[in-house]
DNA sequence: CATCAGGCGAGAC
DNA sequence: GTCTCGCCTGAT
């Protein structure tokens, strides 16, 4: 078990904000009331991740962090993985006061970090979340894992899958795909298998390449527009350059940006900010359906 | 019943 | 190059 006090750091939001479909809550958050007037909410929140072919389960309670693995496992994988070399602070401080949207959305999803996830489980995920939404995208990843992933067990005997590998989604009759609730995305998914599998696109040489060139690489694979490119780019490939505009973003950029958004006073980190506002947005959504 | 969910590909022009 | 349309499926 390692223990962190770490700041801009929430396993919540990085969960909900969606560019990991494999990170799920395992409890619900407890409320307990701080004696005296000022009623004070603490939670204590328990996730689990499936990632990297390892299971781990992390606790967060407020600042404090505990990661259930050695110390070796954390130093090497999930500081890495999470992010956690970055200074979001600084980032967050960098937004434009005069700004008030996106000082709003900086403040909303403040413990949001871009993880730096495993590229062929990303260009398959986002393949997918194309025309979805976040609870089907998941369902199909969750049923992918559990029939074409290799099954593992934790040293406390805990059961998991991995994530599987494009041999073994190549070899998948496409009907068997369409029973994993992909809909048209399974002819995609097939296709981009076969690719990878035949060597058409490399992901170890995309790993090496700048921005646009990975970007363009990725283009070449069935599925895979503009959009999900980014999100490749941004969730795996940690281009944080890359700035994926999707329904959401469009409708932010239209309504709060009508004279454009400023993305030459966040360059290099435009992705960060990016997540930000999709984060905002989808929490002011979520509600807005909570209040009625 | 229509519309929508973190788009994409193919074909028309 | 830009535009339009059809596409699986489950939730609302």
């Amino acid at each position: 078990m390692v223990h962190i006090t770490k700041d801009h750091f929430s396993i919540a939001q990085i969960c909900q904000s969606g560019q990991c479909f494999r990170l799920e809550r395992l409890e619900m958050s407890e409320t307990a009331l701080v004696e005296g007037r000022v009623k004070e909410q603490r939670t204590k929140e328990r996730y689990a991740l499936t990632a990297l072919g390892r299971y781990l389960e992390i606790e967060q309670e407020g600042e404090q962090l505990s990661f259930a693995c050695p110390q070796e496992e954390f130093d090497q994988i999930w500081k890495e993985y999470f992010d956690l070399e970055e200074n979001y602070g600084a980032i967050i401080a960098s937004i434009d006061r005069e700004d008030g949207y996106l000082t709003a959305a900086a403040a909303c999803g403040s413990g949001v970090r871009i993880l730096r996830q495993d590229l062929w489980e990303i260009i398959i995920s986002f393949i997918i979340s194309q025309q979805n939404n976040i609870r089907r995208i998941r369902k199909s990843i969750d049923l992918l894992c559990r029939r074409y992933g290799e099954e593992r067990q934790t040293a406390d005997e805990k059961v998991y899958f991995n994530f599987p590998t494009a041999k073994a989604l190549a070899e998948v009759p496409l009907e068997k795909l369409y029973d994993c609730g992909l809909g048209y995305r399974s002819r995609y998914l097939h296709e981009t298998a076969l690719s990878i599998l035949k060597g058409e696109v490399s992901l170890e040489a995309v790993k090496t390449m700048a921005y646009q060139e990975a970007k363009a690489e990725l283009l070449k694979l069935k599925g895979v527009g503009v959009k999900v490119a980014e999100c490749i780019c941004l969730f795996a490939l940690h281009k944080t350059e890359a700035f994926p505009i999707d329904t959401h973003i469009n409708k932010v950029l239209a309504q709060q940006y009508p004279k454009g958004f400023p993305f030459d006073r966040y360059k290099g980190y435009e992705g960060i900010v990016q997540q930000y506002i999709f984060y905002y947005d989808l929490t002011e959504n979520a509600r807005r359906i909570a209040q009625k």
